[in-house]
DNA sequence: ACAGGTTTCGGACGCCGTTCGAATTCGCAC
DNA sequence: GTGCGAATTCGAACGGCGTCCGAAACCTGT
């Protein structure tokens, strides 16, 4: 890895933690900030939307680390019983739940990329970070022990749910605040991973 | 409501629809598909970023409208008692899902208008149509109704996961059909709409 | 018929991402 | 140490973008 491709991704992190809007991180800006040329972005990444995605795919490895730490925790805690539920769920959500909540993490990467995936017209750059799974699996096969009577579709779409439930917490904060009447402090990441757990854990138990 | 207005809305309504990506609709190529010079969009519009919230302004109305007319035939279905949970959930998923698997539907226009929303320079045009709630208000009187055990924050937070789910289905669709191993088929708006609802409607019972 | 406001037009501006040939730097055999 | 081919960096240029602005055209009421 070469030297100006390793400012280039630091200054590219950098700037999409800064950053407001996505379009203003421009390739000559970028480029300043890194102390190289426009055109270095091209000849190492190819283009500055591929630069974005490697940007965010180094940052994607980090959170989900933190993932699999808090996962395997939760299952040591309790070997060699099933780990909690709850404890489950929270190390699924809680690391996204709670890096869009510290300004000083590197979650705006990740929101930047999100949306440039959704409005790009080469989808194809994104779909090994977007359809990338496999951290996926070490959860599902908990959830699949904790939840033996659910088939493996029931078991991945209720993760998905909960990844759709994470990502409206992360994504429209203030359309949550105004739903719930600002009854809810979604500023205090325990306090959203207590509900998200609250109603991801109840599609697990057994139907009576 | 001027002649040039309404052909350019229509005429951002059909690019929108056809357009890949959204960076594709240009004010020049927009303009010659309705006829008229660029610049009318900044004179009547204001910015292109307006006329396209205008043009989304104009399709929200008509999904929420199918919203309502959907809750209001569940109401009247079992009027006077309380209508039935798995009703209410599907007039306020069911809608989106649908029009999300329609080609011929006008949803496009939204998933674009979403994505635009996170990337804006001025999040300022967005917060009426992304902050309105207030056609959320009518499903809450009877969110209340049948789950009378759970205060307007809990009724207002399982509104929010449930359209998290189904903002999730909208939006990554073959992720999910990854993460269910393609068990599940997401262009089924039916099958789709009955999976929400079989993990929603149990955030709304009592706790045993 | 004409005056005044509204609308339309076309050209210009500054910025964008990318390309490309020339210049520079690097690595290594001799 | 020298020379040379490959890798890297640079700067100018290109086409396209959204927007602005002054002039022209078009209405409308008197």
């Amino acid at each position: 890895m070469n030297h100006t491709s390793v400012r280039l991704l630091d200054a590219c992190e950098r700037m999409l933690c800064e950053v407001e809007c996505v379009d203003d991180l421009t390739v000559r800006r970028l480029a300043r900030e890194a102390g190289v040329t426009p055109s270095s972005v091209n000849y190492h990444f190819g283009s500055q939307e591929r630069l974005i995605v490697a940007t965010a795919e180094r940052v994607y490895r980090r959170l989900n680390q933190e993932r699999m730490n808090l996962l395997n925790r939760a299952v040591q805690r309790r070997h060699p019983e099933p780990p909690l539920i709850e404890e489950v769920i929270a190390a699924l959500v809680g690391p996204s739940v709670r890096w869009s909540l510290e300004p000083t993490s590197k979650y705006r990467v990740l929101a930047h990329f999100n949306s440039m995936s959704q409005r790009s017209r080469d989808p194809e750059i994104y779909r090994a970070i977007i359809e990338g799974v496999e951290h996926h699996r070490a959860f599902m096969v908990y959830l699949r022990q904790l939840a033996p009577w659910l088939d493996d579709a029931g078991i991945g779409w209720r993760m998905s749910c909960a990844l759709g439930i994470r990502s409206q917490v992360t994504r429209s904060r203030v359309r949550n605040e105004v739903l719930t009447d600002h009854a809810i402090d979604f500023s205090d990441p325990d306090a959203v991973i207590a509900r998200i757990v609250e109603v991801v854990a109840p599609m697990f138990r057994r139907l009576s």
